[in-house]
DNA sequence: TAGTCTATGTCAAATATTTCACATTTCATT
DNA sequence: AATGAAATGTGAAATATTTGACATAGACTA
């Protein structure tokens, strides 16, 4: 039986939520070696630049398979491009923003997320001096084109940069046009069916978190 | 021996940063249940309402002493401002904006923070074209104005919402500045004194988790 | 080509985290 | 006032995660 949510790797094996979260820095630090031209890397050196152990290198890319070569290491490029492919990068992952304000438009300005494969193709608000507005070269639309627009486009992800009073009511609503996964900055908990994908960006959860440090020492 | 940036209660035990990552959502949901006047709630009720399961709920709580009841279970607002406190809350924490781009703003927008003791003091930017707006009343400043105002205000955090170019030599001259703690958007890892508190936000990272989840299905 | 050295992949041990289970306390009802 | 039900706080068990250790494959040198 297959739990709800459950990630698993081609031979049905489950990869712990841990070690997908710490992918995308391995990602980040092996497209900057590669930026720098370097070929090769030790887990032991890699796990230096990055300030983790060595073995946890070790046993996090073995999850997903033997990239490196023993008495070699890792060929940089490889591994930054399987790495790649696990995180579905290699992939146009078509998004859209469901409100165009400051957070939507930082969104949509961030040239990393372009760079990784991921595409803003629109953004919708309700305000009509937001609408028909361009960022980046991506229109501002009306919210009620929203339907229609999903119709015509193959949208992978929602990112929600709305109210949270409006967010719970208009997540319901993309489900049904079928959104299967959202990438949320409402501080609320999105109630969606099983099998829709929400990953929560909780910034004032972030600034607590922050907040307890200072005061706790 | 303490060992660094370890977190402690008064009574010197370490709390796991799991425990810590999840108080905020705590906060959140008994935020909510004391503006519907709810009195008191179970661990029971609220694990359903959150999702999680009520021994974890008892056993972060109980990290931090005792605040519920044997047969009654917690008062909402007590408990409310318990972790409030923790986390806290209950002083006032000065914020700069490094960087005034969307992002900049969309922070210096967000009345969440404002409503849980965060104030945004000011925004800092290189570019002549947003120096001297304002934003919700918060000025956007020259950043050579940086050091005469860390001066004059007390600053707790600074957010880094600029380039990642950018953001470790800024990092390096607000840590020489005194600041102690850091918000950080940009996409790479500050290295700074071990006594600097950082709490980043990678939201390409977050992205890429989502992106893992819908391809591996 | 042989020998030495390096560094992976992996098993096992050590830690950390979560869940279970229940004694005890308190509430609520009769 | 007595009784039953509810729900905490807390040890202990069950899981999960991280770290350590090393046999072995393969790189590199001479």
């Amino acid at each position: 039986m297959t739990e709800k949510n459950e990630v698993r790797t081609e031979e049905n094996k489950v990869i712990s939520p841990v070690v997908i979260k710490r992918l995308p820095r391995y990602y980040r630090y092996l497209g900057e070696l590669l930026k720098n031209d370097v070929i090769r890397i030790s887990s032991k050196e890699l796990s230096k630049k990055m300030n983790v152990t060595a073995s946890q290198i070790r046993q996090d890319l073995n999850n997903f398979g033997g990239f490196g070569q023993q008495g070699y290491g890792y060929n940089v490029e490889y591994l930054y491009n399987e790495i790649g492919k696990i995180l579905g990068l290699d992939h146009i992952n078509n998004i859209v923003i469901i409100g165009a304000g400051n957070l939507g438009q930082a969104l949509a300005n961030n040239q990393e997320f372009d760079s990784n494969g991921f595409k803003i193709i629109g953004l919708f608000d309700v305000n009509p001096r937001l609408i028909g507005m361009t960022v980046r070269g991506v229109e501002v639309y009306d919210i009620d084109m929203l339907e229609e627009f999903l119709r015509e486009n193959d949208v992978m992800i929602a990112a929600l940069t709305l109210p949270a009073s409006k967010a719970t009511k208009v997540a319901g609503e993309l489900a049904d046009l079928g959104i299967k996964a959202f990438w949320n900055f409402a501080p609320v908990d999105l109630n969606l069916p099983e099998d829709v994908i929400v990953e929560n960006v909780h910034l004032a959860e972030s600034i607590m978190t922050l907040s307890y440090r200072i005061h706790s020492k």
